[in-house]
DNA sequence: ATGATTACTATACAGATGTATAGTAATTGG
DNA sequence: CCAATTACTATACATCTGTATAGTAATCAT
């Protein structure tokens, strides 16, 4: 990644943040105004500079199509094709078992979440789970975070899957040791007992985690 | 939510996939192309009844200004009021004494946070530390978590700060009991250390966490 | 010292773009 | 039946927008 400089940083930033505000990229003359240039030129030149630099992305001569291409990653030629979005993931209190078409209805609420952000792919099947109770204490999941969770993905051994048991959407960890069948362990001392995982329906695999904290 | 026609989620779902994929919405002509319409009018008029109807949102006279309002919502209206915020957070690895001017220099790179999910106000001085090694264990904060902090905030009892010990950044709980000096404590018994507040740099309060997992 | 890069001013232009007027045809609700 | 809405065609226009040419001045590495 060859360095920006701080000018450049502050046309970079300005567009970042207009394309978040306003849903599109600002023009040159837009860019121009903001920092109050008396030249298009100069707006130009910039994004000219940011382009070669591999910081912005986008088809030329269309009017704000520009693109950011996140900082965050170490390649900017594969970041350049993404172009941050945004999720609305349905939060759930606890799942119903089917999670079937009309999951909105059943929705406590909806978050937003940047996908760029936890590094996953959305899927109509992504969905985010309110926590309730200390059971996966042991992986550091308190009570109040949201987990976001994958339906209808692959668990891995060590994974944390939610679990329909007794009717409520549970957290717990998915243990496959080899010659024995999968089953759930719970991540508290205190909720010893392991699942058969033949006798109950995973609904989703953790992919992420939120907290806020109450200030 | 007035219903969209047949033709009207057609353009609607159009423009969406645009945006997606191209970063920018589709021009009139673009929408009209795509359509096989032979009159740019046709578009516009799809993109006003979508607009009355509430479907689109975004400026008018602006070249590729459209934004869509997100079908999963129940009332388009308040949608449209919510507008979606991000924020781009600074994400330090450390962070320096003085937090000064040249922020973007050290960062280490950014994340997008959607400032509704997580609860917070942005500020300037909003930025995010990923968390090295397991000092707060006991506040099931792990290793390579982001924390989201707010720097220049009172910090209260049991609040999570960011201090400036030994010229790193580390995360301690700020303690305050009545008639003592505040201090900062370590949330694992292998460092069992009290820090008077005195002699340090709180940097930032504790706002948020976000964490990824690894697939 | 010299060429390259950065950071601009000033002006200009072709084509892209949103918007408007005028009309046609089909469908729908009252 | 009639008015309103939908779904377009055809043409036109002002202005928005990206790009270009021609400079100036400062910094920086060679």
């Amino acid at each position: 990644m060859k360095t920006l400089t701080h000018r450049q940083q502050d046309v970079l930033e300005f567009i970042g943040q207009t394309i978040d505000n306003a849903g599109a990229a600002p023009t040159f003359r837009e860019i121009a105004a903001h920092f109050r240039f008396r030249s298009v030129k100069a707006a130009a030149d910039h994004v000219a500079a940011l382009r070669r630099k591999g910081a912005l992305a986008g088809a030329p001569r269309r009017a704000r199509a520009l693109s950011i291409v996140d900082a965050a990653d170490d390649d900017w030629a594969t970041a350049r094709a993404l172009g941050r979005r945004l999720a609305r993931l349905p939060v759930y209190g606890t799942i119903p078992a089917g999670l079937a078409e009309d999951r909105r209805q059943e929705a406590r609420g909806c978050v937003a979440v940047d996908l760029d952000t936890l590094g996953i792919r959305p899927t109509p099947r992504t969905f985010a789970l309110e926590v309730r109770g200390d059971s996966m204490i042991g992986r550091h999941i308190v009570d109040g975070d949201l987990v976001v969770l994958e339906h209808g993905k692959m668990p891995r051994h060590g994974d944390v899957v939610a679990a329909l048991i007794d009717n409520e959407s549970t957290l717990k960890t998915f243990v496959q040791e080899r010659g024995r069948p999968p089953c759930l362990k719970a991540e508290n001392p205190r909720y010893p007992r392991l699942h058969p995982v033949g006798e109950l329906v995973i609904q989703g695999v953790m992919v992420g985690l939120i907290r806020k904290v109450k200030v």
